[in-house]
DNA sequence: TGCCATTGAAAGTCAAAGAAAGTCAAAAGC
DNA sequence: GCTTTTGACTTTCTTTGACTTTCAATGGCA
C-alpha cells in the first residue's frame, strides 16, 4: 500500500466525530518514516475544498496544520460537493470523493460500485479532451439523484 | 499454447473462490517473460463486461490492475441482456431496457434512476459520433456491478 | 523597560526522479 | 486477413530533497 494511502487513512481516523484536527507537520512525516513534503502532497491531493476539507496552518515555532472538514449533515455534504465539482474533474479526484462518501456513509456499496463505474476512465473510452468534463456532469448528475 | 492464453488461464486461476483479483501489470509480464503490453492485450480481449468482467486500474507508485469477475448465476438475464447489448445503443433503447429492470424488479428505483442519469443524452453532451458508443459501455459496465 | 535584530523552529514550494500503467502501430504468425 | 506479439513513447501518480518563507522566542542595547 502507498505511504500516501497511510497517511490519508490515519489522517481521516484522527477525525473521529471531530470536526477539526490538528497536525504537526515533521512529527507526522517523522512517525511514518517520509519527508515532510509528503505530507503536503497528501493534503493537497485529498483534502481539497473539493472534497469537503478546509486546511489553514501556521508556520514557525509551535505551528501546526489544522484540517477542518465540512460536517453538518449528509445531505449539506453532498450539496456542497456537487457544487464544488468545476466542469471538470480527474479519474482520481472522482475516486477520492467516492471513497469518502463511502467512508461517511452517504452511499452504500453498490452506489457507490456504481458512480465510480460510471465514471471511471476505463468506462470512459473517450478522446481526452471531452473526458473530464463528461466525468463531472455524470458524477454531479449522479449525485443529484442520490440526495433525496 | 500461445501466450495469451496462457496469461488468460493464469489469470483465471487466480480467482479460485475470490471474486476480485489485482495484478501488477510489470510483474506479471515479468513472469511469463513477455513485454507488459501484452497483459493489456490479455484484458482487452479476455476480460470484457461481455465476458462477466469488471476492470480497474490505477497509474503511478503502487499502481495495479484488478478485476472483478461477476457472479453470473445470480442473474442470468442481466448477464444475458449484457452480452446483447452491441458497440452502441440509443437512449432510448436505455430507457426500455431499464424499465424492464425495474419492472422485473432487478434494480430499485434509486439505481434505476442512476442507470438512466448516467446514460441519458441530457447528461452525455458528447459529440453524437461518440454517444451511443459511450453509453453501451457505461450501460454494460454499470449492469456487470448490479449482478450481485 | 521597550524595541529591534538574530536565531531556530516550523511549514511551504517546486521541480526532478521514480514507479507504475496506457496507447498505438508495426511486425510476426497462423 | 485476422490475431498476437513487440516496443517505443505517453500519461498518471508518488516520492524525495533542496531551497524559501513565516513565525515566535530570545537577548542585547538605548
Amino acid at each position: 500500500m502507498r505511504m500516501s494511502d497511510i497517511i490519508e487513512e490515519f489522517i481521516k481516523d484522527l477525525f473521529n466525530e471531530e470536526e477539526e484536527v490538528e497536525i504537526q507537520r515533521n512529527d507526522l512525516a517523522q512517525q511514518f518514516n517520509c519527508v515532510p513534503s509528503q505530507i503536503n502532497y497528501v493534503i493537497s491531493t485529498r483534502f481539497k475544498p473539493s472534497q469537503g476539507y478546509y486546511v489553514e496552518s501556521r508556520r514557525g515555532g509551535g505551528g501546526h496544520i489544522t484540517i477542518r472538514k465540512v460536517n453538518n449533515t449528509k445531505s449539506d455534504y453532498l450539496m456542497h460537493i456537487i457544487k464544488n465539482i468545476g466542469n471538470t474533474i480527474s479519474n482520481g479526484e472522482a475516486e477520492i470523493l467516492i471513497s469518502d462518501f463511502l467512508t461517511y456513509n452517504l452511499v452504500n456499496t453498490k452506489e457507490a460500485k456504481l458512480l465510480r463505474v460510471a465514471t471511471s476512465d476505463n468506462v470512459l473510452e473517450l478522446p481526452k479532451e471531452y473526458r473530464d468534463t463528461l466525468r463531472a456532469n455524470i458524477l454531479k448528475n449522479m449525485l443529484l439523484n442520490l440526495t433525496d
